[in-house]
This record gives structure tokens, sequence and C-alpha cells, in this order.
DNA sequence: TCCGCCGTGGAAATCGGTTTCCACGGCGGG
DNA sequence: CCCGCCGTGGAAACCGATTTCCACGGCGGA
């Protein structure tokens, strides 16, 4: 609480100088000095604030993080993945929560830039409206987008292939002779609904018309799923935009007793926990989180030791799960 | 990027003192000064340095936060309920991830008690071994221990009446007529685990007998389903620990083709989001996360605001949740 | 022998705010 | 009329590290 570097220094009989240059383990200091630096340090049960090294060195060793929904489980993986590596690199992780509200994420950013976070990683929660944000934060601080990007080269992006995994899905479902498909997705108001919507028009034979749009929550996919129960004719296969969805319209199927995969098959995306407990097991496509953290935390990691700031973006390709549904 | 409070004094052609109190709304300001302070610091689109007004200031207006797990949805939720409430105070939250090990738990939390954070909010992992650790970080700043506790009173700690939840699902079964139960639970190595046992040996009719211990995970659910599958005699119900295990008894059950609720009634804890999209949907006992959040950081404002540290534990009444499972 | 370089370590500046301390002027009470 | 208090605002100390700058001594080369 009160033991500071100078009463190391002073126990070690050299200057605060000496200590510190000790204690950070830089050279110009001869070894019998160090020692007797640590073992002061030890002594007197030193604890360095890190709020004054950071106010010195321009640096605090911390990140922050923006997610539009903690509680997701896809990306509370994802932040579990990146607080692992930082930790790992001795670095901290400022958690913000934007509730996909981009004027709640301006000001998460700028609360996060305050605190002089040395990067940013970011899952912007607008295609469009999340831009201008990104871009400022951008001129500050190293900034990757993760999972979501928006439209325009405003930073790195780190993420999966979605229409590629759409496609996985659906070459799956057709080589099991599905016929005819519906597609139950989001608005394409950020980039992952955006880019599964497209991948699943290009890839469907010609069945583009069956597309529902709603948001990525179970309570979308059960009034889909009852939606197109109450249709004339139940699709072979129902392509959901991601698992939450899926779930939910495997329940709305289950209450009207409709039999999958034998009546009709159900796919998702993300490969969240839950969805190799659903009845039955989901066939989805896996994202790999850590994959994608990993890579994230390399690119920045790289920025803080003097790389250049390309901006690029990188799509990892996601793995198709196949489980009982389809 | 540059622009300091100097800058903005300079401009307002006042002293740096008398800028630093009307940008933080001091008295002690006349008006006109204030509202000219005002305008230079929008002006110059000045950015405050929090990590200088914390140096000084001995606050950094930012709060630790020590799960075991981010990915449980469960601690998810919870600390997305966290974070709301002190991005409302104008406070940020650093994130740690104890995974389970007391060791790792120990370094996270001298980790943020390096970076200085305001107070400590933590999901102890271990009911004995993290407890050291625990006594160490409330002598430096005020500690709330959330859902888990350690023996002993180290800490404050708001969390949910586990006995009490347990004593629901048991009476509800009993009301339905249920013979026989089974328990599907968690070695006592965290607290709830071990109330949650307690309170069902106590709540039990004599069927203290049919527990089966292992952790809170699906796999386990799945192991502990089939061996009571494999028993001579089915039990009326199987009441399980967490959700996380009732879903895995639940999968279990499904693939031995074995009907809930008219064959076994089965029963969870936590209600997280999953739980009401199983098939069937399952019976399980709500923790109000919310008000676990909203007490946890109505406790550390009132310390932060004066309060004497008195240490105390506020138990949250649970509330039954049937569905279809039982 | 003398000069310059290098390794080492100390004094002090620095980061950018907050807070203390004090001076000044105006006003009310004795 | 004089004294003291209060509201206001400036100068400077301060928070606790890091980092710069410089001094000193030893050593090798000319």
């Amino acid at each position: 609480m009160g033991v500071t570097i100078h009463d190391v220094a002073a126990r070690a009989g050299v200057s605060v100088a000496t200590a510190s240059r000790a204690l950070s383990g830089q050279r110009g200091v001869r070894p019998e000095n160090r020692s007797k630096v640590l073992a002061a340090a030890d002594a007197l049960a030193y604890q360095p604030n890190a709020v004054a090294a950071a106010l010195r060195s321009r640096t605090t060793r911390s990140l922050g993080v923006v997610v539009p929904r903690i509680a997701n489980p896809f990306f509370a993986t994802l932040v579990e993945e990146v607080e692992q590596r930082l930790h790992a690199a001795d670095r901290s992780l400022l958690l913000a929560n934007s509730r996909y509200d981009p004027e709640l994420e301006r000001r998460q950013v700028g609360a996060l830039l305050d605190r002089q976070v040395d990067a940013l990683l970011m899952v912007p929660c607008h295609r469009v409206r999340s831009a201008e944000v990104l871009a400022e934060a951008a001129a500050r601080v190293p900034v990757v987008q993760l999972d979501l990007h928006v439209d325009g080269p405003a930073a790195s992006w780190v993420g999966v292939d979605n229409a590629a995994g759409i496609s996985l899905v659906v070459e799956h479902l057709a080589a099991l002779g599905t016929r005819r498909t519906a597609f139950v997705g989001a608005e394409p108001t950020d980039s992952a609904a955006q880019a599964r919507l497209d991948g699943y028009r290009r890839a469907a034979p010609g069945g583009a018309d069956d597309v529902l749009l709603g948001d990525f929550s179970k309570e979308w996919g059960q009034r889909a799923g009852t939606r197109l129960l109450d249709r004339a004719e139940l699709p072979g296969a129902i392509v959901c935009g991601n698992d939450t969805i899926a779930l939910g319209v495997l329940s709305a199927l289950a209450e009207r007793g409709v039999a999958v995969p034998d009546e009709v098959r159900v796919t998702g995306f993300d490969d969240i926990p839950y969805a190799a407990l659903a009845q039955p097991p989901l066939t989805t496509v896996r994202q790999p989180q850590g994959a994608i953290a990993a890579e994230a935390v390399r690119l920045l990691t790289a920025r803080w030791d003097g790389a250049e700031p390309v901006s690029q973006r990188t799509a990892i390709a996601p793995e198709l799960v196949v489980r009982a549904s389809a």
C-alpha cells in the first residue's frame, strides 16, 4: 500500500533509477546491484503501481474489448480466448458491452480511449453506423475488428468466411438429397448477417425466394419456425443464420410434433456449446474462436513490436459439424 | 492526442487549477469561467487522460471482476449485468478468468491490484483454497464475493439461497407425487455445490443415498444419466445441480429413448437461456442475476461513498420456474 | 602518457492531471 | 470604520513510476 520504489531503492542502497532498471529487467545494472534491489523488493513486499508506470511510459499494457452482447456464448468464448492470451502476455482486458446500440458503442469506445488502452478489439455492431467511431479510434490506437466488420477498410479484421460456411451447409444438404430449402436469418445490419445471406443466395439452387429475416434471437427462430409450419408445404431443410435461431426453430418444430431430421432438416451456425445438446443434436458450422483470438492478438502484438499499421482482412475457413439434425 | 488541460486552461484564459475544477464539476468556479473552460475544451476536442487523474487522485474508477469461466452463460450474464451498472456510474471493468484454478486466480487478483482497481468482484473458485488470496485482497480494497463464497467471513457475499432453491424443487416434485428421486451434482469444492448438496440431503425424504457427484459440466451430466439408466430401477425424478448437468442428463435420456417427464422427471438450477429451449423445456430454479449484480454494485458504491466496511452475506431468494420437464 | 569510449549509476525532469495552500477582494457584523 | 469570513482563482506541490542527461571511473588504442 505505502511501499514505493523509493523505499526499495533506499533499502538496497541505490538510486531509484537503478531500482527501476533492475525491476524492469533492463541491462546496464551490475548483477550485484540487481540482486540487492530484487532482495529489497522481496523483503518489503513491494507491489509496483501500474498507474504511475503507465503515465510516464505512455503504455497501460491494457486493451479494450467491445462486444455487442457478453451473455452471448459465442462472444463470451471469444472474450475468454482473448483474455487467456492477454494474461499470458501480462496484459489486462477492459470489457465493454454495446448491446447492439451504435450510440452506446461510441460512448464505450470513448471511455476506453480515455483510459489510454494500448489497443482496441471490437465487434462492430452495425455495418454502417459503427464505421465512424471505428475510424476515430483507429486514428489513435491499433484497432482490430473481430467477427464482424464495417463496410469499407477502416481497420483490420479477423473472422470466419461466412459465405463459405453457408456453402458447406448447402452442399451438405444437397448431398443428402434435400430438394427445397428455406433460410431463416437476420436483417443484414451487421456484416455476418449480410455475408451469410449473400452466401445462401449464391449457393442455394434457385431457392432464394424462401428467405425469412429477423434477428439473431431464439424468439425470432421460434416465430419463423411457426410461420414456416403454417405454410402449405414444409421445406426439406431450414438453414438458420446461427445456432440460437436454429434452437428456436427446433423448439417450434418440437411443439408441433414435427420430426427432425425425418420431416425437415435443420442447420445452424457457430457451434455454440448448446448446439450439441439440442434434441436432435444440431448440424452446424464451427467458428474456430481460438484461432480468431490468436490471430487478432498476434496482429496487435506485431503492431506493438513496431510493425507498420497495415490494414488487412483475415478470413479463417470454418468447419462443418455434422450431427443428427441434418 | 496531444491536447492537455494546460492547453484548455490557456485558451480559456484561466489557470489549470480552475480548468480542472470546471471540468470535474466542482463548486468554487464562477459560472462565466466555467463556461469559458467548457467552450475551450470543446473547441480543442480535449480528451482527459484518465491515467493521470488516477495517479493523483488515487482512484482509477475501475473495478476488477474475476470469474471461473467467462464462457459459462451464467457468469457471462452476471458480468453483463455488472458491466451495465458500472458503465452507468462511469466506471470500467477489468475482466479476469480463473479457469477454476486457485493458483491462476491468485495471479489474476495480483495483476488487478497492481492496476489499482478500486474494488474487486470475485467468484472464488474454491471454498478453501481461494480464502487466502481473498483475505489479502480484502485488506487492500473493498471486495464482494459473487455467487460463490469461501468458508469463513473473509469478505461480503451476494448470491442466491441455494438450499432454499433445492427445497423448492424437491417440494414441487413431491407435490407432483414423485416417489424416489436421485441427485446429480458436483463435488463440493465450491460453496454452491456444497449448499445444493446439503439442501438436497435435508429436503429429500430419506432419499439421501442416491447421490452422484462429479462437476458442473454437460459431460458429467451425460455420464451420470447413463449410469442411472444402467440401474435396475429408474428414479421418479433426477434433481440436477445445475442446468448444464441437466441438459447433459436430458441428452443421455433422449439417446436411450426415455420419455421426459413421463418416465422420469428432470430439474436443473440457474435458468440459463438454453434451459427453456431444451426438449422438453427444463423445469429449473431461476437465479436473479440482475438483482445479485445490483446488490453487489450497491454494496461497493456505499463503500466508496464512505460507509464502513461491514462484512455481510446477502442471500437472495430464488424462484422456481416450472416447465415441461417436471 | 593522454584521449576518448563504454558501462554504470545518480539527480532531476517528466507524464498530465488533482489537490493543497495561500492571496485577494468584497461583504457583513461588531 | 475595522476585522474577519467567504468565494474565487492562481502557483506549486504531488501522485509514483520511467527516462533523460550527465558524471565518473576504467580500459584500450594511439
